[in-house]
DNA sequence: GCAAGGTC
């Protein structure tokens, strides 16, 4: 029996599905799939099933002195206990193992993994290595006919890396937390990838706390051709001869001015008309696809999400690609064929197959180990996939037609027109050609209409405008030029970048979108920058990356490179540790300006975001115990304090982060204020008679409000109430509970919610009976009920009498047949 | 309870 073994179990059943011809059997053995055909056998690892660490005994940070990890042994255990199980299960029956991993570094050290474990239970099995780019039956038929060995060198090569990154994050990382005390799930963390990442945010914050800004001016005017209206720009001719239009005196921006304003012609002196190819963009790596899906409002780790799943179905290639070719055997007629009379995506693909001669284009990273990011050729129907799925999947499919579409051509006509000596400039720009724009609606097309001038013209010119602006801060990094930018230095990989980011988020580095550094990732920084440089320059990766050229070629051993890296972090260590110390106090004085909201309205010292014993957050003073002012905050999610501050209090404004309920809380001591007990309309029908307790009209720190006991905590009966709008109180009672009837003023007319009580009751008893009608339904949830009902169907009877066609069309996510399965169980 | 790299 063969046994040959993938990086992933989709591999697996891939190559199983082609080797065999389709004719594979699957089993689960532990969990793994496990395809079986002709004597052989396939089973797909999930990445690397063993991880590199520490010995047990090095594992209490309190006992173990950071420095002795630098000279630990560094063992290698299974991380992934049911796949090892099975392949050795494997692996004892096997008479030939092949290896068929990734076709890259990290595939070749999964490989040699593999490879030790078959090892450790057979001897003597042969064990081959094969290598293909995609799976694709040439490619893999190709492989599979000249098998190679397995190489051992390049598998070091990764072997290093996985050392000297432990080595240097774990020693650094348990230097810095037990330093400044934060010990259990808030430790402090360092490495090769994250602390240049975060370096780079750390760098441009301070380019924006030293900005200064400056003061200048921009001029425009109208100026006209017969009836065609058309603005102009001021512009000089600087020092070195450049174009400019910033102008930086005042009295010089006056003088143009009035010049400008008295006179109502101006000569045209020069007319300049040139047209620019508009090349189609290149296939899309991991890269280049988060940052067009970013331009779409997905952030790097949901578009990531998205075009995992749609790989997994099926629809999409393998999204964790560097490579910008396509790979010969992508037969991109073949491709836009697939797509032919789809409803939405026919019609350019149509298109695209009327050109003689289709020639993708090409980027500059051309790799081995999977094709750029294409559409597979099957196509979900709209009702299998959520929108935002289909959104990218559309993106997706785009951007493949996009690189095999015809270049769009622009027409830029540049007039300049005089004043005296002053000198007004206008751009127009016109898509003669839209190319591959008519395929790939992503990139802006606007036009800027300049009408046909000749030399010498005189032009009317008239509502001179001066503008005052001043200079602005650096923009902060977003996430997508983040990871381009770790692209351009070669720090982290493809399948790491974006995860990098959302460590940074978790680790308490970076807050919001883009993101801004806290206090502590600034202290962080600083404090590697002055005693482990290395450790956030990509200078790191760099060195390594040619260290493990090294290895791989055998210039050099894998023991050669670790000592060297353990001898350099050796010295840093001898200059960390006097510094102890000083280096803690600084990071917990950061860790509490995070936390820092402003001065206490009775004592003027800090007001500091803190945790209760129960784990929920409030306002409490850094004075305390002397002093006891505390302010709450919301129960729902994480406090995270904001740039603004309240003109009011000088306190900052707080934001609640609760994934999409996020919502901003505002300044805690007006919320406080504003809060609190209206008016009381009567005894509360839980405890009034027993203990007294009253009804009253409250207003929650979260805005919404509601009619609860003034017994509140001790009796939690309430009454809801609408969020908007203006609560009057009338005169007339309801004779069944005895509370008076409300009457809300929104919007235009004031409706009566009347006695709160039986407002409350209707409420339940409409809820209860839409409710159980339609979700009796099997494969119905509340969900889909609830967009049912705003298509107008709120029962069964709708349902049976409603067209699938027109249902499908009306309501997100539900297909016309899954309406017409609804319709034959009801 | 440390890193970064695979994969889900």
């Amino acid at each position: 029996m063969e046994l040959i073994i993938t990086e992933k179990d989709n591999a697996a059943r891939r190559i199983a599905d082609i080797l065999s011809g389709g004719t594979y059997d699957s089993s689960r053995e532990n969990g793994v799939n496990v395809y079986e055909w002709g004597g052989k056998r396939c089973v797909g690892l999930s990445g690397h099933v063993v991880g590199v660490d520490f010995p047990p005994e090095y594992s209490d940070w309190r006992d173990v002195e950071p420095v002795e990890l630098i000279d630990a042994s560094v063992e290698k255990t299974p991380t992934k206990e049911n796949i090892v199980a099975t392949l050795r299960l494997l692996a004892r029956r096997a008479e030939r193992v092949t290896i068929a991993t990734d076709y890259d570094r990290e595939g070749e050290l999964i490989g040699k993994e593999a490879y030790d474990i078959v090892r450790d239970v057979d001897e003597d099995v042969p064990i081959r290595r094969v290598r293909f780019s995609s799976i694709t039956e040439n490619e893999v038929q190709n492989a599979f006919d000249e098998p190679d060995d397995l190489d051992f060198d390049l598998a070091a090569a990764g072997e290093a890396r996985q050392i000297i990154d432990l080595i240097w994050g774990a020693a650094l990382t348990r230097f810095l937390s037990l330093s400044a005390g934060q010990l259990g799930e808030d430790f402090i963390s360092v490495g090769r990838v994250q602390s240049p990442t975060l370096k780079l945010i750390v760098d441009r914050e301070r380019e924006i706390e030293a900005f200064d800004p400056e003061d200048y001016w921009e001029l425009f005017a109208d100026l006209a051709k017969d009836d065609t209206t058309f603005e102009a720009q001021y512009f000089y001719r600087d020092e070195d001869g450049n174009e400019a239009e910033r102008v930086w005196e005042e009295a010089i921006a006056d003088e143009v001015y009035e010049t400008l304003a008295e006179r109502d012609t101006a000569t045209v002196v020069d007319v300049n008309r040139r047209t620019r190819t508009d090349t189609p963009p290149t296939p899309f790596n991991t890269t280049q696809f988060i940052r067009a899906a970013s331009a779409l409002g997905y952030s790097a780790k949901r578009a990531m999400s998205i075009a995992e799943d749609l790989y997994t179905a099926g629809y999409i290639t393998y999204p964790r690609t560097d490579n910008t070719v396509y790979p010969d055997d992508l037969d991109p007629e073949e491709l836009l064929d697939d797509f032919v009379g789809h409803s939405t995506l026919g019609e350019s693909a149509e298109s695209l197959l009327e050109a003689d001669e289709i020639t993708p284009t090409e980027g500059d990273e051309e790799t081995t180990d999977h094709p750029p990011i294409h559409p597979t050729g099957e196509i979900p129907s709209r009702g299998d996939i959520s929108d935002d799925e289909w959104e990218i999947f559309e993106l997706v499919v785009r951007r493949f037609f996009a690189t095999v579409a015809d270049a769009a051509v622009w027409e830029h006509l540049k007039v300049v027109a005089e004043v005296d000596d002053y000198r007004l400039k206008a751009n127009g720009k016109r898509l003669v050609e839209p190319g591959y724009h008519d395929v790939y609606p992503y990139f802006s097309t606007s036009e800027n209409y300049v009408p046909d001038v000749d030399e010498g013209e005189q032009l009317a010119l008239s509502d001179v405008e001066l503008e005052e602006k001043q200079t602005q801060p650096p923009r902060r990094y977003g996430q997508s030029r983040l990871i381009e930018t770790m692209e351009d230095l070669g720090i982290g990989t493809k399948s790491t970048r974006h995860d990098i980011l959302e460590k940074l988020y978790d680790r308490g580095y970076v807050e919001g979108d883009p993101p801004r550094p806290t206090r502590l990732a600034m202290a962080v920084v600083e404090a590697a920058e002055d005693y482990a440089d290395r450790v956030v320059s990509e200078e790191m990766t760099a060195q390594l990356e040619a260290d493990m050229d090294a290895i791989a070629s055998g210039e050099a051993t894998l023991d050669d490179v670790t000592d060297e890296s353990r001898e350099m972090l050796e010295e840093i260590f001898a200059n960390l540790a006097e510094s102890r110390d000083e280096i803690g106090d600084q990071l917990r004085k950061s860790l509490k300006d995070d936390k820092r909201l402003g001065p206490c309205p009775e004592c003027g010292e800090d007001l500091l975001v803190r945790r209760s014993r129960h784990g929920s957050y409030f306002v409490g003073c850094d004075g305390y115990p002397d002093c006891e002012f505390t302010l709450p905050l919301p129960s729902t999610g994480k406090p995270l304090i904001m740039e603004e501050t309240c003109d009011e209090h000088d306190l900052h404004h707080v934001k609640m982060l609760a994934g999409r309920q996020t919502f901003v809380h505002g300044c805690p001591l007006c919320k406080a204020e504003d809060a609190g007990e209206g008016p009381i309309i009567g005894d509360c029908p839980e405890c009034g008679d027993e203990h007294g307790g009253e009804l009253a009209i409250k207003t929650l720190q979260s805005g919404s409000r509601l009619v609860g006991c003034t017994r509140y905590p001790d009796c939690e009966y309430s009454l809801p109430l609408p969020r908007r709008g203006e609560i009057e109180v009338t005169d007339e009672y309801c004779d069944e509970h005895d509370l008076p009837e409300l009457v809300v003023h929104s919007g235009d007319e004031p409706w009566e919610l009347g006695c709160p009580i039986c407002n409350y009751q209707e409420f339940q008893a409409r809820e209860s009976e839409s409710g159980s009608d339609l979700e009796s339904l099997d494969g119905i949830g509340a969900k889909t009920v609830e967009k049912l009902a705003d298509a107008g169907i709120e029962d069964l009877d709708d349902l049976t009498a409603a067209d699938p066609d027109a249902v499908a069309e009306d309501v997100d996510g539900v297909s016309a047949d899954r309406v017409r399965s609804w319709q034959a169980k009801a």
